[in-house]
DNA sequence: TTGAAAGCGCTAACAG
DNA sequence: CTGTTAGCGCTTTCAA
């Protein structure tokens, strides 16, 4: 290859810094190297020359014989969920203040699509984060394997995870409710490849089974505003007082078509979301919510990737758990008192509770 | 460098499909390479070879020589902002469906903070979209020397641009209002630096003085709800029944301040936004918005930026103008009849309008 | 069409 | 601490 037209773009090389120091190139990269950053006279004056001339060592160019690239990927299941949004802000801002940049990636709600889109981006970059994924464990041990990774949101042995506290905030969810007065509580599920809708689901009977309350679930659904709608029609086919919801999008969805059709929240029914999304005290009645520290999660995940990626052991056999807490907003509100079921429930008898197999679980991914 | 620990990861590199196939290094290459796919018996059989060894070129050893990444850079004036979302989206669509991956990066409503990230990230990629860029002109026209660039947003002569067409949206917004007898409207700007504020803000003079209306400017201000918050404050000394704001975000902002003092929405004041982010339709009440084809933002710079990347001319001068159009929904209403000046205009005497200095718009991007 | 060889810009042994 | 020398894995001339 004689002439390489201008291939990695025009900038100063390592050999202009060299030639225009008066020494070998290797001094010269050397005078850029990780630790120490020779405190030479020589290498004062290489970094003085370089600045003059402009120089920066291409990023490509350096991760071809060392393999590192200063670019993390963060593969999220559905960029279009507001979800998404701080927990990508989160991870830039870690990224960036570690010198490194971000390759986002949308798996589009799926475990395909994901794998495809980690097959491309994984020989490019230093590590990855696979927030909320929709792929099996087996396959996330596969990437494990091949890159430093942190998963969020979900746990799985040997990989090191970030994940928040699910159960004690379902905890509290439930607390709020049975002091409301609510007896009866339906969950509008989520994703069925969703670990956070497995242990929300599992959190929730197991504080109702503590309580002494009963509980249903109502799903699996999608994600969204119309997932929630759905679980609107499910949920009045076998009405309770109170609803929570895999997320606060589904939450939303479920408050809007509940008032849609003359059923008032949280006069009839209380609803709860998961999350804390920004949209959740614009939404009326504004939402009561489990807020999940959803910067921090994004902010952690890939300052604990790159302390990995520099070398640190992924202390991977405790998750690290973020705390969650209940925000307590217009959405609840007491059980309305001298009737056990609700007002509204008048197409289907409320005499006994919905049938108890309706509380088994199917999976719990 | 005798032993190169494990440089680029430990795939089957061209070499290994070279011996395995029993040809030369180049002519693998060949087999893989751009146009036309070799079709000799040799090229099929050196493919078959490779897909059984699964053997992928290594994206960072291919970009070396050639300088090309398969990598492009969205750069967003502020992820935070549910705005941000659908463009992303769209950004992220556009690249997959052309086997290219997307370098997120933040500037954090800041000029400077933009040209720091683009440095870092401007040599790893093949092409860059800027979307709502905070930086001058005389910057931006700088990278569009040195690497494929579409903006977003905003005009620049000589670079590529994709725009929404605010004039007719906010001549919409502007018809909308005087339809429903307003004869006053105060405008909430947003950010300095933001082209789309100044390109708005004289939208609505132009429309008003066809119309013969009063407009009034308010700002600028930050592009959040609290930036709408600090422009109630505004409004409410001096008062007018309608507001157009510069964003959504602002509008919402602003809904929430007045309804907080009494000031019902759209009883009292009526409030038009831009953009029609998700949560538009989610407050109350639901904003009146002149709504952008996010998505469709994103996803044709994106698709632009890669056609200029393989080759084609950017046909620069005409900016590609994407429509808006006015989506009306509760926040706006009648005139209260029976009164020239709105009726909780109390604190403010009504006389005369607005003094026409408050007319000058300083600086228009 | 094919193979040989040079080189993208940088880093990492290895002697001196 | 510095210079020398091999490469990272791929692409692209050039001659056969």
């Amino acid at each position: 290859m004689t002439d390489q037209s201008d291939a990695l773009g025009r900038g100063p090389t390592i050999y202009d810094v060299a030639r225009a120091a008066g020494v070998a190139a290797s001094t010269v990269s050397r005078a850029f190297s990780r630790p120490g950053r020779v405190r030479s006279e020589t290498a004062e004056r290489i970094r003085r020359v370089a600045a003059e001339l402009g120089y920066h060592a291409h990023p490509i160019a350096r991760a071809a014989p060392t393999g590192r690239t200063s670019m993390v990927a963060l593969v999220i299941s559905d960029i279009t969920n507001p979800f998404s949004n701080q927990i990508i802000h989160g991870a830039h801002v870690a990224a960036v203040e570690a010198g490194y940049s971000l390759l986002l990636a949308d798996a589009q709600e799926s475990g395909l699509r994901e794998r495809e889109v980690l097959e491309r981006v994984m020989p490019t970059v230093d590590g990855v984060v696979l927030a909320t994924s929709r792929m099996p464990d087996a396959a996330i041990r596969t990437i494990a394997k091949q890159r430093p990774l942190i998963v969020l949101n979900r746990t799985i042995a040997d990989v090191p995870c970030i994940v928040t506290d699910n159960p004690r905030g379902m905890r509290r969810a439930v607390e709020h409710l049975a002091a409301l007065g609510h007896q009866r509580i339906s969950y509008a599920a989520g994703p069925e490849a969703s670990w956070a809708d497995g242990i929300r689901w599992r959190s929730l009977r197991a504080a109702a089974t503590e309580l002494g309350l009963h509980v249903r679930r109502i799903g699996p659904g999608e994600p969204t505003i119309s997932g929630g709608a759905v679980a609107a029609t499910e949920l009045l086919r076998h009405p309770t007082s109170a609803v929570i919801a895999y997320n606060d999008l589904v939450a939303i969805g479920l408050m809007q078509a509940l008032t849609a059709r003359g059923v008032a929240v949280p006069r009839d029914v209380s609803v709860v979301g998961f999350d804390n999304v920004y949209a959740a005290e614009l939404v009326t009645p504004a939402l009561t919510t489990v807020a999940a520290p959803l910067h921090a999660m994004g902010l952690t995940a890939v300052r604990n990737l790159l302390a990995v990626v520099r070398g640190a052991k992924p202390h991977a056999l405790e998750p690290v758990m973020l705390p969650s807490r209940l925000v307590v907003r217009a959405s609840t509100s007491h059980l309305r008192r001298n009737r056990t079921s609700p007002a509204w429930a008048t197409r289907r008898v409320s005499g006994s509770s919905a049938k108890s197999s309706s509380l088994t679980v199917s999976g719990s991914r």
